[in-house]
RNA sequence: GCCCUCAUCGUCUAGUGGUCUAGGACACCGGCCUUUCACGCCGGCGGCUGGGGUUCGAAUCCCCAUGAGGGCGCCA
């Protein structure tokens, strides 16, 4: 049997971590077992869904690395996947005329005014339509077939429910669209869905689609809930714990691969907890997951960013660096234009920082004309002695022949002796004068890699400026 | 209220009846390195929700309690 999953985002906000977490899965178990992952858009929700947020949620997916076989905008043997395209394909209404037929479903028709209280039950479409143009509210409801519905959770195993506990539940609103109920039940057979794979909210949602794909004598596929992402304090993930969202992550400047690790961590026992969860297709494991609510800690996912931040090739991390930096601080990316002093720059501000914001503040200053001392910085810069010393270290570095950082330590180290200042007074006096903050990669480093004419331009602007 | 799920350090987890005086990672604390902040290294703190069983033996199996999460929409 060839596995084919889907994600199936209702297009009314921004991608959810729990959301990114679950599509994560799900890619994960298409591509260990050779099958297809599947996007459809479950925008029956006419009032809150909105282009811009299918848009973005899109977006999101992709930064997170995710692809897709089928999808809107993409296309598949089984389209459309939009289920708003599907309605209007006619798709849902054939197929609730065959519950209604077979007596599994009935129309409801609701009072005058109260659109809560029904007045009339049928399975004849003409007395429906007979109401419906005296102005009543109709829709499609199902019933509940008596008995047990009993299935098998792939994670939590046999699931059984009495079908008692549940009431007959509407599948087509008064506005003619599906409810997801319905819709998913309908989509997930046409798509030839293989395994469901969703959130734990959706447990108690599963017996009654199973009970809509008997009544079609439908065979329904696996099911597999994954447990909910929480706060810190055990209550759901919301904005009151930070960000929710994956466009939330991104702008924090968080990798996208260390992003897409965490969530796989999250969950996932592995031994070596770094790693590119691309990589990692053949060790994941479906079953293996863990099954209880999750809290999502951010300090380890920055510490994961920490960990990415310092191991990938340089190249690939200015990459996405100069890709966040056009969304986030666009006047960054002319500092690309001397690759090669780039590079250098991000090399030594990387092995200190975790995200990329943090990168952007400590590498800033290594490209600005005459950077612009912080409150710290500005302090040390305006007390009396900076001449006094800053003066020897602009004839000494001026005399400099070999540019290395072991010989620029000997040599600002030889003053911090030979003059009456502490090392420590003076290395800050350097990092505040150069680059204008008193927090900075390593100080031999920083000279190393400003460069020889650099240091010297910088030590001159405060030493006019006296 | 009814139904469902889950339960090991603060957090993510290893653990599948004896090798557990419960292992790792993040966080935290202390130390080292040292030029700031970090990184890195070393060390420390810290846990089997409770009660009953089953068993020679329970973190591991069963029951109950408790706690947490979810569902019971013309939301998905």
């Amino acid at each position: 049997m060839t596995v084919r999953v889907r994600f199936a985002p209702s297009p009314t906000g921004y991608l959810h971590v729990g959301g990114a977490r679950t599509a994560l899965f799900n890619w994960l178990f298409a591509k260990k077992n050779g099958g297809q992952f599947i996007l459809r858009i479950e925008d029956t929700d006419t009032q809150r869904s909105t282009p811009e947020s299918e848009r973005s949620i899109i977006e999101d997916l992709k930064w997170c690395g995710l692809s897709w076989e089928e999808g809107p905008n993409v296309g598949g043997a089984f389209g459309p996947y939009r289920q708003s395209e599907r309605v209007r394909a006619g798709i849902y209404e054939e197929h609730v005329k065959r519950l209604l037929n077979s007596n599994s479903a009935y129309y409801a028709i609701y009072e005058l005014k109260n659109d809560k209280k029904i007045v009339k039950k049928t399975t004849s479409e003409e007395e429906a339509n007979d109401f419906r143009k005296r102005g009543h509210a109709v829709t499609v409801i199902f019933k509940i077939p008596s008995g047990k519905t009993i299935f098998n959770d792939m994670a939590k195993g046999e699931m059984k429910f009495e079908n008692s506990t549940f009431d007959d539940f509407v599948i087509v609103k008064s506005n003619g669209y599906p409810t997801y109920n319905f819709a998913v039940v309908v989509d997930d057979h046409l798509m030839k869905i293989s395994h469901v794979v969703r959130g734990e909210d959706h447990l108690t949602n599963t017996p009654k689609q199973i009970m809509i794909y008997r009544a079609f004598e439908w065979k329904e596929p696996a099911f597999m809930h994954i447990p909910l992402i929480l706060g810190a304090d055990r209550t759901p993930l919301s904005k009151r714990h930070g960000g929710t969202s994956v466009d939330y992550f991104r702008s924090y400047g968080i990798i996208d691969k260390a992003f897409v690790n965490y969530l796989a961590l999250l969950g996932w026992a592995v031994k070596n907890e770094i790693f590119d969860p691309f990589k990692m297709v053949k060790a994941f494991d479906l079953e293996k997951l863990s099954l209880k609510p999750v809290t999502f800690d951010y300090a380890k996912l920055e510490w994961v960013s920490g960990q990415h931040m310092r191991n990938m090739p340089v190249e690939e991390l200015i990459e996405k660096f100069k890709a966040w930096l056009r969304e986030n601080y666009p006047i960054g990316e002319k500092w690309f234009e001397n690759k090669e002093y780039a590079e250098k720059v991000v090399e030594i501000c990387r092995q200190k920082v975790n995200t990329f914001r943090v990168l952007k503040s400590f590498v800033e200053p290594f490209f600005v004309e005459k950077p612009t001392p912080t409150k710290d910085a500005k302090e040390i810069l305006d007390s009396s002695y900076v001449q006094s010393y800053l003066l020897p270290f602009f004839d000494v570095i001026e005399k400099m022949d070999n540019w290395d950082v072991e010989e620029i330590e000997k040599v600002i180290r030889g003053i911090a002796s030979n003059e009456n200042i502490s090392k420590k007074r003076f290395f800050q006096l350097l990092r505040a004068a150069l680059l204008g903050q008193t927090v900075t990669p390593g100080l031999f480093e920083s000279v190393y890699v400003l460069g020889k004419k650099r240091t010297l331009d910088r030590i001159q602007n405060i030493l006019n400026a006296k």
